[in-house]
RNA sequence: GGAGGGGUUGCCGAGCGGUCAAAGGCAGCAGACUGUAAAUCUGCCCACUCACGUGUUCGAAGGUUCGAAUCCUUCCCCCUCCA
């Protein structure tokens, strides 16, 4: 048995993070001594996380599952200032409030990925504006910006990138990675951090976080990035429809996030099962080995193992039963969601139902989608886009309304 | 401060007095084929209208024209080069 950091490097390597570290010896010889503290800073920028950053927290599941100790940093403070690393453009600045509520709602959506409490291992939720917002910008100055150069900072890609676009890049984000790299050491004196984790776009600014440490008070810090995760056919992972595929319920049910697992290319399968399930990796191999028809077997296990770790066991569950009954059986039912209708019996017409459940934004979307088959109803492609609904279509007191082969709605009169 | 080049429907990008609701590509939606996959092919893709059509669009506001995204004026914003 080889010392825990190894584990951790290799674990994540097995895993499919594809790891690239500071240090890899030095990071070993750290675990020697015990627990290693690790983090990630999330931006605040949405009230919800979505499933581009599950990589990150995934490592930090790894990371506690290797018997460490996981921080996830919400950048209360570096939201407000914006991270330029990635972005060829500035983003509108966003008010602390908003920032204040995202923050909050972010919370309630991590605990089943990641142990939260008091123990010795149990991760720990900070925010950096508890720390940074108080901070006075002269005693920022002389205490962190002493220690950056700029030369040093222009040979960053981040900034890099801008320049050699001549896109503008404002004093407030250049200051972003000082602020990042204070996080680090802020972590390393009251927490005992000398991990920090992320993408491979966060490399440069882990990078100055620990050469800050070392010059400040010459602690050694470490750092960990994963390459930035794409789709087999090349697509930036993470959208559905062009909309980012959020963790929270409220912002994506349990059953349309199991959807997006069970859509996934084939080729990308054992990929994602790797990454994002706990799944022994001889069961990967297994899964991952199906073709054809049989592939699907992987995608479902897939969808339920990412949903249950996400919303829970019981809504992945549900949420599995639900698609089954709609794609194997046709039924529906679960969580399949529910439309009441926009007028009585005898009076709406398709097009109005087809706008009102969300199939189409205006009344001419809705009668072409009509004209062009992509709707049914009770699984009768709906010809005619005058049809007036009646009792006829609604037997047992509701009816199936469905968009091409994967949009259903139970229908109720009103 | 001086000299130029731009701002077009989600994005990229044509158009440069009528035939322009505006080429083409991407993204998206639907249909066919399938396996709730990929690839491919087809249709749709500002709004209202069964439809003929009508109403709003081409940075903003005015103007010239029978007629403007296209010409003129002013304004706003972006970029390049020179100082």
């Amino acid at each position: 048995m080889t010392s825990p950091t190894l584990d951790l490097l290799h674990f994540l390597a097995e895993r499919g993070h594809n790891p690239t570290c500071t240090d890899a010896d030095g990071l070993a010889r750290e675990a020697c001594k015990g627990t290693i503290t690790g983090y990630i800073g999330f931006d605040a920028t949405a009230d919800s996380l979505t499933i581009g950053n599950m990589t990150g927290l995934m490592m930090l599941r790894r990371l506690q599952l290797a018997g460490h100790k996981p921080i996830v940093l919400m950048g209360g403070a570096t939201t407000l200032v914006g991270d330029p690393s990635g972005k060829d453009e500035s983003r509108p600045l966003i008010t602390p409030e908003i920032v204040t509520s995202n923050i909050a709602s972010i919370k309630t959506g991590l605990a089943r990925l990641i142990r939260f409490g008091e123990g010795k291992t149990d991760a720990l939720l900070l925010n950096n504006a508890d720390w940074l917002m108080g901070k006075g910008y002269i005693d920022m100055l002389r205490e962190v910006g002493l220690h950056f150069t700029i030369n040093r900072m222009l040979t960053m890609d981040s900034v890099k990138l801008r320049l050699d676009r001549e896109q503008p890049l404002t004093f407030l984000e250049f200051n972003y990675m000082i602020m990042q790299g204070y996080d680090f050491v802020h972590l390393r004196d009251h927490y005992g951090c000398t991990l920090q984790m992320g993408g491979s776009d966060q490399w440069g600014n882990i990078i100055q976080g620990v050469e800050l440490g070392r010059r400040m008070k010459g602690y050694e810090l470490f750092g960990i990035t994963q390459p930035l995760l794409t789709t087999a056919s090349g697509e930036k992972m993470g959208k559905s429809a062009g909309n980012a595929v959020w963790i929270n319920a409220n912002r994506k049910s349990p059953y349309d996030f199991w959807q997006y697992w069970r859509n996934c290319e084939d080729a990308d399968v054992g990929r994602w099962l790797r990454l994002f399930t706990d799944l022994p990796l001889d069961e990967v191999k297994r899964l991952e080995a199906l073709r054809d028809r049989e592939i699907n077997d992987a995608k479902k296990v897939l969808a339920t193992e990412v949903t249950a770790l996400v919303h829970g066991r019981e809504a992945a569950e549900a949420a599995a039963k639900t698609a089954q009954d709609a794609f194997e059986k046709g039924a529906i039912g679960g969580d399949i969601p529910v439309s009441i209708l926009p007028g009585p019996l005898g009076q709406v017409g398709i097009i109005d139902v087809v706008v009102s459940v969300g199939f189409a934004s205006s009344r001419g979307e809705a009668r072409k989608l009509i004209q062009g088959g992509g709707i049914r109803l009770n699984d009768e492609k709906v010809a005619d886009p005058q049809l007036i609904l009646s009792d006829s279509q609604f037997p047992s007191g509701e009816a199936k309304l469905s968009k091409g082969q994967k949009h259903i709605v139970r229908l109720k009169p009103a």
